[in-house]
DNA sequence: GTCTATCCTGAATAGTTATTCGTGACGAGG
DNA sequence: CCTCGTCACGAATAACTATTCAGGATAGAC
């Protein structure tokens, strides 16, 4: 609790002033202020980093906010939803860039809802993996508990399935992590209640009905975990087409009433249950784009998914389907 | 007077505020600035100028008064200068540095010097041509005429002679330049009357005595343009310092008083005579280091030197000189 | 006094940004 | 419809800036 409490207290305010006078007035490079300060090309740049630092030089840039408010609003009116979060985003951007642009502009906010829950599932997705990714814990708070709601797809480890994802998310947060070990599809029925029921698995199922918040995506049939990895076959998704399937969510399928699709593979599945995200208190749904409005809409139909962070141009679609329906 | 009167139009303030925003707030490199944006990196880096431009974008450096205002009052005070510029400097650097620190800092004040003028004679040194280097007209004004103060030194052009920093200064102030078209040093006295007396010399000798303003160095016996260029002998100098000579001023040698030593030299200078610079309403001396303490002292007495631009260092040097005179 | 440990520095260089330049798009004039 | 002039764009690259690293200075421990 002693110095230290600026960084280096040796450079005078002065040669500060002289410094950034010379690089941001003057417009001088760095090579040029050197000389004239009697100093080398790297202590400018240290210099001027410093005089940042001090507040000697300010940058400062006016408010953008990234936020579609007024899509938001319509969402949350229209569809009922208890949070929002509408990115802007710039037309024809790659999908991937797309991700990347509505993750690193919802970090802070979904930073807010973390810190406010105590336990929350996380499941997979490459737009919950950039965000996880941009998140940076706002103050130092510990204590927070993150479940995997999801067995691991495929036995390769990906950065961007829930184990990944909720290790990184806990140690942001200083929390602890449970895994959820075990396959996300199993063979059948009694193996997968077996395995669910191992003690170690025990410690994370029941943390399933206590969970304050579970971060999800939400896919199609089209273009789920298990479409994308090659276990559903053409047969499979037309089986699942039959059975009224719309939408994904943690490896189970609904209608679009949002009620689970009663098929074969529905007791195979090792994961949080809809029925559990259901009586978990937010459910954040995190997607891009515009082709996953249907089964959004019957998500939240179904009440499984109460809040969504999503970009503009998926958001505007989202409503118009919702409309369509109502119409 | 139609439209063209800001730059790009194509960018929207919301694109350049998001840009901004990414770059300057959250601290991403261009590339990736570029990625979100989709736009290329140079496209990004023209659109924070843009903004920067269209204050967007706001960098504020805390006022630095680079000028010692101190040194300054003492100077006018104890000296009777009608204007004193000290510049601060730092110590230890190279004097090629330091003149260029003190013509850059002072540039902008003795702009308004010059535009405050009519007719402005010049010599020169390479303090002088460091000032004129970096001296931009204020508005643009017409109608300044500038005369070389003195006769060039030795056959190869030099860029910091009179000639050339006369054609620079009024090319910048788009006014007129007047040469003195003659060696500085001639055989003899009756040679000299008869080059100055030539009709394009006598346009420009019949200014010096209509001048507002002149710009001068102010040599020594070991750092005079005739040392500098091995025009004088070491024989010379010593008949010069039992002349009582201290101090030069456009070719001219003057003793502790400022009064013009009498020696073989003086009748063959080809330049504004020191009387003529007594009647000059403004004279201002350019020079930087604490070694010319003495000359400028006697200059000043003598009135030869109206104003000074000089380092701190130089300022100091040159108050206890005149103290210890005073004593 | 000697030995660490720490900190500071600038040369070298990796990394980032600004500019140049050739290309292609667009529009006015033929 | 073609030609020409103008302009904007991004690939290549020049220019500039930040970081790394190895060596030297300094302060504190013994």
């Amino acid at each position: 609790m002693s110095g230290r409490s600026d960084g280096n207290a040796r450079f005078s305010d002065e040669m500060l002033l002289m410094t950034a006078r010379l690089y941001y007035v003057d417009g001088l490079p760095q090579a040029d202020v050197a000389r004239v300060m009697h100093v080398s090309q790297p202590q400018v740049s240290r210099l001027l980093s410093l005089a940042r630092e001090r507040g000697i030089v300010r940058i400062s840039v006016a408010d953008y906010d990234p936020r579609d408010r007024n899509l938001e609003g319509l969402l949350v009116k229209r569809l009922g939803l208890r949070h929002a979060l509408v990115i802007k985003t710039v037309r024809g951007s790659k999908v991937r860039d797309l991700r990347y642009a509505v993750a690193h502009f919802a970090a802070a906010d979904v930073s807010q809802f973390i810190s406010n829950a105590q336990t929350v599932a996380i499941a997979g997705g490459r737009t919950l993996q950039d965000l996880v990714d941009q998140l940076r814990e706002p103050s130092h708070r510990s204590g927070l508990v993150v479940v995997q709601a999801m067995g691991n797809v495929g036995s390769v480890p990906n950065p961007y399935d829930g184990l990944e994802l909720g290790r990184s998310l806990a140690s942001k947060w200083n929390g602890s992590f449970l895994m959820l070990n075990t396959p996300v599809l199993l063979p059948d029925s009694s193996t997968r209640d077996a395995i669910m029921n191992l003690g170690e698995n025990q410690q994370v199922v029941r943390r399933f009905s206590k969970c304050d918040l579970a971060l999800v995506g939400v896919g199609t049939l089209q273009n789920s975990v298990f479409t994308e990895r090659g276990i559903f076959t053409d047969k499979d998704i037309r089986n699942m087409t039959r059975a009224g399937a719309l939408g994904e969510v943690c490896g189970r399928f609904f209608d679009a009433k949002g009620q689970e699709c009663d098929t074969p593979f529905r007791d195979r599945v090792a994961s949080i249950t809809l029925e559990q995200l259901r009586k978990t208190p937010n459910v954040l749904a995190v997607t891009v784009g515009a082709d996953r409005a249907e089964a959004l809409a019957a998500a939240i139909k179904g009440n499984l998914v109460k809040s969504l962070l999503i970009d503009d141009v998926g958001a505007q679609a989202l409503l118009a389907t919702a409309e369509s329906v109502i119409k």
